[in-house]
DNA sequence: TTTTCTTTTGACCAAGTGGTCAGGATCACG
DNA sequence: CGTGATCCTGACCACTTGGTCAAAAGAAAA
């Protein structure tokens, strides 16, 4: 009964197709959302047939609650390496550029984790309150010492957390609106993103 | 043949219908996507049948096209009232205090809004290259105008109004994170949220 | 009241959708 | 090579979806 006990280990076709099951699903659903994407477009872009693709994934929902699951451990990496020992600001710094290095790798997992989130989080909801806000929790009690101590200016860690959050993920987010604005050298715009959020942070995170 | 006479002038009840099927289907389309909503969602939530609906709406694109193009207006009003004539931080300060606000009072908009950038803005690209991005560059021209005269921090102006832009919408589009990591007090949530956005954005900002 | 214009509806349709299934093709292994 | 397990497919199905249409019901003007 116990679950994780894969009784047969899995074949190298297994391996391949369920690989680029998740990855063309990857490319559809953080482009559509899940509504919006169809199973159709997800075998196409796998190079399978439907009928294959549902032989390696139940359901459409099944896929997709295997790309959300996998893909919040990554997700919260970033926070976690933020380290206790060393300078409070130039952690906060580094943790931002992590941030924003995921958003210019992994921009198709940000917009699925957005689409995701911006509709309610119909099919996320407890990971969330759970895993995430204990770790959250966490990290913002380690920098409300740092402010504490005068390390890092008193500003409330949760909502530090959150523009974080929102001023990295918004470079993959809102992309085609950054692109519009800026112009379409994307290596030379998460540069100055770059450049930009780590003074920008520096200035607001100074003590004194 | 000039599109803008119209010939006869709205009724009360084609006025009526008319807002309660924008009404209802911002509703919908904020909480599912342009995919996601049907037609009989929104016209459940106007209170009409489905071909009455389509009797004041062509089309579900329609529907969609005006809310968006109805939003754009509103959407960017808090940028035009930064005045060169006062005084720099605090108009900046301003500003954020002013998109927060709207984050607040028009959160379907915000979401709206974000699931057309997501998915790449399909129905509203050129809107983004033509009205914005002058508007936005108009700004960007005059908050550097302040950066060099000393008077704000040296910061990228365009990134300084993405992230102005992020920090603010966040707090409407990924308003289920926030609230299962903050608590369901949105009030509160929102008075935190611009204490702490005051706060952050003076220390960025101040110069020196 | 009559006539004309607007509003509303039930019945309907073609296309698209997620998913099933029986059977054929292919592979791994004794 | 043979055989059982895995892999793949075409045909199919029930249901949803955006949209149409003819005709009834309601307002408004005469």
């Amino acid at each position: 009964m116990s679950a994780d006990v894969n009784k047969k280990p899995e074949t190298r076709i297994q391996k391949r197709n369920r690989e680029a099951i998740l990855d063309g699903a990857l490319d559809v659903f953080s482009a559509h959302g899940f509504r919006g994407s169809t199973l159709d477009q997800i075998a196409a872009a796998a190079g399978l047939s439907k009928p294959n693709l549902l032989y390696y994934f139940g359901s459409k929902e099944l896929i997709h609650q295997t790309l959300l699951t996998q893909l919040m451990d990554t997700w919260l990496d970033p926070l976690r390496q933020i380290d206790e020992a060393g300078d409070p600001v130039e952690e906060l710094l580094d943790y931002v550029s992590r941030k924003l290095e995921m958003s210019r790798r992994l921009p198709r997992e940000s917009r699925l984790f957005a689409n995701e989130i911006l509709q309610g989080a119909p099919r996320i909801g407890p990971q969330i309150d759970g895993h995430l806000k204990t770790l959250v929790d966490e990290k913002a009690e380690l920098i409300a010492r740092w402010s504490k101590a005068g390390r890092v200016a008193p500003l409330d860690p949760h909502h530090l957390i959150f523009s974080i959050w929102a001023t990295t993920q918004h470079y993959a987010d809102f992309a085609v609106q950054v692109e519009g604005i800026l112009g379409s050298d994307i290596a030379k715009n998460f540069k100055a993103a770059d450049t930009f959020l780590r003074d920008f942070y520096k200035g607001a995170l100074t003590p004194g």
